[in-house]
DNA sequence: AGCACGCCGACT
DNA sequence: GTCGGCGTGCTC
């Protein structure tokens, strides 16, 4: 009889081990069954072992998917760095199929791509280092870069993966990569058809499918000989998981390329602050229009002054369109009584709601709670609901009552529900049927307008003070790439609403963003990441008081810990959600190996545990 | 995470 | 009396 652990997917309960006649190999995916439950379940052979004391049950079904060394070696580091079970983190991967042969036949793309003299040293760059960082500025062809690495791996007969946050919103890149590299590339994230998945997964099996542009999840996929991973806007926050495991697919990449001495490019125009701390970086500056930038300021707090309006006037009656970014979805982020200042909030989640205007509704964003809006306070009784902090419906109204003339969309979650929608919007704009696009973040994410000559940038102080260590690093890096959408060709503007003026001229018009981060880094040094590692703790439980001895009970336990420092505890910002009732910790320590120790040692169901979390 | 067990209130 | 609520605890 053999005897084996196995890891239940995505279970979080430890290893158990089972006993069969045959010779498994590690890492094959079988099935068994549990005392509770009555169906077999899947899990995956992680190692032989001896004998147990205990009795063990058979393992039901051998399958012929398997799950590679790699695979194996992988998920126990995120087990560890990001704090859950083996199951839980080998449950990211897609295995191999034993059954599916492999189609060896070489195929040669040629890119027809010839690279500026700056890019030209970019990948050099590149093929000396192996991994760094392509801090690239908005339009120094990044782009082009990524298909002259992707080509040369795949003209190997290796594969590549180039990450992007939310693809889904970037039909331009798909594109590009098709025009290069045909049927031999596919995109994958969460909103592909069940169908097309599987139709990619077979491609992937027989090798026919080379490359993958996709979200995070592509870094799970079964390529036999992956040799380049590409992290496309790597500052972007949303390669950080907020389910388990909570892992950051950036992060990621770059322990797996150390590991397995892969290429990596991470690129972006606003190099994160990790990143530029941890590679090697080479900057592309120059731009292929020599594109001209004026940036002003107002310090005006209305909606839209005087100033701004005068702006987007000009802009307009020259024929030149205009965006307008806001950081808030709605049309307003707060309600607010004018008699007691007590905002309306959700029922479910301490967080205020928002005015949807068409629905004549108050939303909640966290979890999509909506009630009528009220006709007078719900606190007091007699004051007024007001609106406080405009949102992109109501920016989009004003500027359909001030230009009437003229084409106001709105470009944010709310409005753009559907990938087609996406694609219309967007070409709709850049064949100048739209004059004016309100949104929001979304507005910001790489996508390509050519006639825009104006940026309007409403609320960014809202982002500046949040109360994050990291605020200062989203705001000028959000400000910095909302304003590369404007003149991309040519002459471009912006002018951006806020009361911190000196800050941001500093750093775009007197100096620029690598000044910035030498400077951000020398204030983080001894505090806070990258120098060392923070996590949080977050507790969670319907009853309130359960939950709270449970937070005070830890609290004592880490404030005892001396390898280890308690940053702050209390409430969540968001107190109750989904009717649970939520507490944290917040605890950092330049020792890695004790943070995690710490980490590991906590024991309740209250809990879970982020590693590196967004704040 | 499931899923069952078990101990309490409300029904044919 | 028993149906079903969800709190607690276990899974080789």
């Amino acid at each position: 009889m053999n005897y084996y652990e196995v890891a239940i997917l995505k279970s979080p309960q430890e290893n158990l081990t089972y006993q069969s006649l045959d010779e498994i190999e590690n890492g094959t995916k079988v099935l068994i069954s549990l005392r509770n439950r009555k169906n077999l379940i899947e899990a995956v052979v992680v190692k032989k072992v001896e004998e147990p004391t205990f009795k063990c049950s058979d393992i039901g079904e051998i399958t012929s998917f398997f799950y590679s060394t790699e695979m194996l070696e992988i998920a126990t580091f995120i087990s560890q760095y990001y704090v859950c079970s083996f199951g839980e983190a080998i449950s990211l991967y897609t295995p191999f199929n034993k059954e599916i042969k492999i189609n060896e036949e070489q195929q040669l793309f040629d890119s027809k791509i010839v690279l500026s003299n700056e890019q030209e040293k970019a990948f050099e760059f590149y093929l000396q280092k192996k991994q760094f960082l392509l801090f690239a500025n908005t339009g120094s062809g990044k782009t082009e870069i990524y298909i002259k690495a992707i080509e040369k791996v795949l003209n190997e007969k290796a594969n590549a993966i180039l990450l992007m946050p939310e693809i889904s919103l970037t039909p331009q890149m798909e594109n590009r990569l098709e025009k290069v590299f045909g049927n031999s590339v596919a995109i994958w994230h969460s909103k592909v058809s069940k169908k097309r998945k599987e139709q990619v997964l077979e491609g992937i099996y027989t090798g026919n499918i080379k490359v993958v542009a996709g979200a995070r999840s592509a870094l799970f996929l079964p390529f036999k000989n992956l040799q380049l991973i590409v992290v496309d806007e790597e500052h972007d926050e949303s390669y950080k998981s907020d389910s388990k495991p909570r892992y950051n697919a950036k992060d990621l990449s770059i322990y797996i390329a150390k590991k397995y001495n892969l290429n990596l490019i991470l690129g972006s125009a606003t190099a994160s602050i990790g990143s530029f701390h941890k590679l090697p970086f080479i900057r592309l500056k120059k731009t292929y229009f020599d594109t001209s930038k004026r940036v002003y300021f107002d310090n005006s707090s209305q909606e839209l002054s005087v100033a701004i309006i005068e702006k987007i006037s000009t802009t307009l009656s020259r024929g030149n369109q205009v965006i307008v970014f806001l950081p808030t979805r709605a049309n307003f982020k707060y309600q607010i009584c004018t008699s007691c200042g007590k905002s309306v909030e959700c029922p479910y989640c301490s967080v205020s709601m928002s005015l949807h205007k068409n629905d004549l509704a108050l939303k909640c964003h966290y979890c999509g709670y909506t009630q009528k809006i009220p006709d007078s306070c719900p606190s007091c009784g007699n004051g007024i609901i007001h609106n406080l902090r405009v949102g992109t419906a109501e920016v989009e109204e004003r500027l359909k009552e001030l230009f009437p003339q003229k084409i106001v969309k709105r470009f944010d979650r709310d409005e753009i529900k559907t990938d087609n929608k996406l694609k219309s919007v967007l070409n709709e704009f850049n064949s100048n049927k739209i004059d004016i696009l309100v949104g929001t973040q979304m507005l910001s994410k790489g996508h390509d307008y050519h006639n825009v000559k104006l940026a309007v940038v409403l609320g960014i102080d809202s982002v500046l003070n949040m109360n994050s260590y990291k605020s200062r690093e989203r705001a000028l890096s959000l400000l910095i790439q909302i304003a590369g959408r404007s003149g991309r060709k040519g002459e471009g503007e912006v002018i951006v609403q806020t009361q911190n003026e000196e800050f941001f001229d500093y750093y775009i018009n007197n100096s620029d963003y690598e000044e910035f981060l030498k400077s951000e880094l020398e204030f983080r040094e001894g505090l806070y990441p990258p120098y060392l590692k923070m996590a949080k703790i977050i507790f969670a439980h319907a009853n309130g008081l359960k939950v709270k001895d449970e937070l005070d009970r830890y609290v004592k336990l880490l404030k005892q810990n001396g390898n280890i420092e308690v940053v702050g505890f209390g409430q969540s910002p968001i107190f109750k959600l989904a009717n649970k009732y939520r507490y944290e910790i917040i605890i950092r320590s330049s020792n890695i190996k004790e943070l995690l120790k710490v980490l590991h040692s906590i024991k309740s169901t209250m809990v879970t545990i982020d590693m590196d979390t967004n704040f």
